[in-house]
DNA sequence: CGGATGCTTCGGCTGCCGCCGAAACGTCGG
DNA sequence: CCGACGTTTCGGCGGCAGCCGAAGCATCCG
């Protein structure tokens, strides 16, 4: 017998193709209007008003109205971490997507998920910081410590803060296009919050990419916070990222 | 204006409430045949048949044929992790079943499978050898290496003998009553003969089950042939063997 | 060899659901 | 107030897909 929450419901949800459609224009974390996701998925408003109440009504979105508008916005990492957990299956389904296009390597580099940094440099950067332990893997979780508390305070994480929030300060969350781990959380996020902040990184308008400023690329490779010249994204020999 | 690999595909798939109930109950990485996830789905064999079809086709499920079974299992643990975090999100409206218990623990345990050990036993015998390297999978079967070579044949097994037979040494076999793989083949069978002839374990007339003697279960889960006191049966209790 | 069991294929039925047209509701600007 | 715009509700149509009965293979067993 089943035990477990009963994933049909949400997974039909998802199943449609208009509803996917709308739900992964959402993964970059900006809320869009109702009439936004209508064009996205490619079906009339009315069709599109119809797919959001259910898929609110499951708990995948929340809305906010806003004068004549009504934004629309995935309801919490959990739902984005589940959405790139299953481009991950998808992209090891084999369907090669048609979509090939310019903007491919500059996701595959790097994106927006949901609230915080994936695609290569976020997975190199968690193995880094992992190399360095300054975040370990204990089991299925990760934590952060001491030395990476203090790296991460130096960059400007506010790490009291997030340690009183509810949601966790690291989170495994697995990067479709790597197919390994990138740092999720408050930390992730509160590290996308820097970079943006910082002008080192900026998102392109339409898609979940964000591309480096030559200047942040190179201060991203350095440890976050320290004025060495040890890079901070190590790579291997034999790995090149661009 | 979707970026990144198409999603509805594989979540349709996954929202079928029959298929979904296979998936759940292929979650905790054993493998069910095609019948026994039929009746877990509700629904009759030829129907789960064309179920298992698409999901194998999607790659969420490997099917594997053995005798007039065919045992199916999760595609790999990236499928686990997807499915775990659609609970997650699901776990809002979810509810829970209870899992069936076992029918008989003396063949739960251990018994034989033609003629080799089956059981909860063999099991974690593989599951021990594989983590100490004496026996790799690769691909779709299991290798001695030289390490294991050595502890067998100081156990007692004829390698020579068993090389030269047109039988494999090593076989990976589903065990019913776990749904993970013990090993057969000829090195299999020269562990039982030998566990008969040590008087570690003997037959139970009448039915397929064995029972260990006091002192053999002990010597038996030490490593075979060796002196020392390092478990044999050194299993970790999330550790998963597919 | 012949019956039993497990799995698959085929064909047809049925129900569900995504889609759109039409129209109502709420908000903003003039 | 009155149109314009964004969004939602309602009703009906159409297609897809899940379901099962029947039949066909494959395998095991006596």
């Amino acid at each position: 017998m089943r035990h477990g929450p009963d994933i049909a419901p949400v997974a039909a949800l998802i199943g449609d193709p208009a509803r996917a459609a709308m739900l992964t224009a959402l993964m970059d974390g900006c809320a869009l209007t109702a009439g936004e996701l209508a064009r996205e998925a490619g079906v009339t408003a009315q069709t599109a008003s119809g797919h959001l109440t259910k898929m609110e009504e499951a708990g995948l979105l929340v809305r906010r109205k806003q004068g004549r508008h009504r934004y629309v916005a995935l309801a919490g990492d959990e739902v984005g971490r589940m959405l790139e957990a299953m481009m991950g299956v998808a992209a090891a389904s084999g369907r090669t997507r048609t979509r090939t296009g310019p903007k491919e390597p500059a996701l595959r580099e790097a994106r927006v998920c949901y609230d915080h940094l994936a695609g290569g440099q976020a997975v190199a950067m968690l193995r880094a910081l992992i190399g360095r332990e300054e975040i370990v893997e204990d089991g299925e979780g990760l934590t952060l410590t001491d030395a990476g508390a203090i790296r991460f305070e130096s960059f400007g994480a506010d790490l009291p803060t997030l340690r009183r929030a509810r949601r966790p300060i690291c989170r495994a969350c697995l990067d479709w296009s790597e197919r390994r781990f990138h740092l999720g959380g408050g930390l992730g996020a509160a590290v996308l919050t820097e970079l943006y902040g910082r002008g080192w990184v900026k998102h392109e308008p339409g898609t979940r990419a964000v591309r480096f400023s030559n200047s942040g690329m190179a201060l991203f490779r350095m440890p976050l916070g320290s004025k060495n010249r040890r890079q901070f994204i190590q790579v291997h020999p034999n790995e090149t990222v661009p």
